[in-house]
DNA sequence: TAAAATTTTTAGATTAGTCTAAAAAACAGT
DNA sequence: ACTGTTTTTTAGACTAATCTAAAAATTTTA
């Protein structure tokens, strides 16, 4: 049985591993979870003691198959309590995050397997994210970032690659929701923002930020 | 902002007030935690220094206005989330409470105040107790033991005075579930077992200890 | 490749929550 | 009211998770 702490190292290793990196690092560990080096040190020791990461003092950290399969439970309760606060209790998908961060360490498998079954086995959480099956197994989705489009392509916004409250406040600004139909009209190379249109209807400017921070299902 | 260890003591202290006792003894707090008598009195004093509890050396406790406001507001956390693994993911009564008592913890108002709308704003539980509204306050309810019924008078099954398991299994078997109508047939004072019939269809005996545990409203 | 900068680890301390053993206070029975 | 039992508190220690400061290892840069 594992602590709520043990938990979320092991979910922080999981993200800066998938993001791109070969091994976590110590300082990589501290910034994402907010807490001294010296501390993660000593939970890094903890850990592989459990046989929940591979560690060698000064080399960085990566999971053990077990350590993965806990990641990844925790990233899919993660996601399921968010389509459930957000199809269920009509939360806006900007309010779930931290609501989530403390449900996904609620222990029961029953009770995880019944809300997927509950929410309809959902495969993407409300912000385009894949959902893992009991397996640990995501659905993988032919996705592009929005700056690789060129003018004329069209598509469809299913991700986003940033998940804070004002980044999601302003896209429901600009009626930029998952599921919406965009084609790129016409892309500026002075400033990197593109000209776009909103489901046939209405035009409007997206800067570099926001371009490269959404993920379309090209047409 | 309370520790998940702080928040069980006042729940736990706040049950043993409502039962009967004027005030919660070390002793009876250390049986209910299942935790030694000593850590029991370094917590009632930190939970003292907070102003959650009166303490008085020797003397037993009670709660604050604050402590008691934190106790029923985990109370209705607690009895909301069990409606909804009933009503929603279909758990049966006996499976609920401990799942329940880690979901209770989570913090967020706006979230459980949603829950209790999306659930139509029960006012009992799946045991049949009743769950107190956001200020605190209780639905009472004209209820008795079945212990008190005499002979020939009816009534409705309305909630248990005993929530273990085995025993709400038990009274699966006997097909005794909240909201059954019963009339009393006969007491045999020999073992204080009763005869009653349930939905005016089937006779059942029920022993001593049924009796004792079974809350009803009378016809 | 040697010096400088950065990262990581060690050392030592702190806090919350727990324990056992022993002392102190309260209660109960004659 | 005394004596014995029970309850409660104190004393001292342990573990998990954290911290700061300093030492050690690694990486970068000139």
């Amino acid at each position: 049985m594992l602590s709520y702490t043990e938990e979320n190292y092991l979910k922080s290793i999981y993200k800066i591993l998938s993001f791109d990196h070969k091994t976590a690092s110590t300082n990589a560990i501290s910034k994402a979870i907010q807490t001294s080096a010296a501390s993660v040190t000593d939970m890094l020791k903890r850990l592989a003691e459990k046989e929940l990461i591979h560690y060698e003092k000064y080399k960085g950290v990566t999971l053990t198959v077990r350590g993965e399969r806990i990641a990844t439970s925790l990233i899919r309760k993660h996601r399921l309590w968010e389509v459930f606060l957000v199809d269920k209790l009509n939360f806006s998908w900007d309010e779930v995050h931290d609501i989530a961060e403390e449900l996904e360490h609620i222990k029961s498998n029953e009770l995880i397997n019944r809300l997927d079954n509950y929410l309809g086995h959902p495969k993407f959480d409300p912000h385009g994210d894949p959902i893992p099956d009991e397996n640990g197994h995501f659905t993988l989705r032919h996705q592009i970032c929005l700056v690789e489009m060129d003018a004329g392509e069209s598509g469809v916004i299913v991700g986003v690659l940033e998940h804070s409250t004002p980044f999601l406040q302003y896209l429901d600004r600009l009626k930029l929701k998952l599921g919406v139909n965009i084609k790129v009209i016409e892309k500026f190379e002075y400033d990197e923002s593109i000209k776009i249109i909103i489901d046939d209807r209405e035009e409007q400017i997206l800067t570099q930020k926001v371009v490269q921070n959404l993920l379309v299902q090209k047409a």
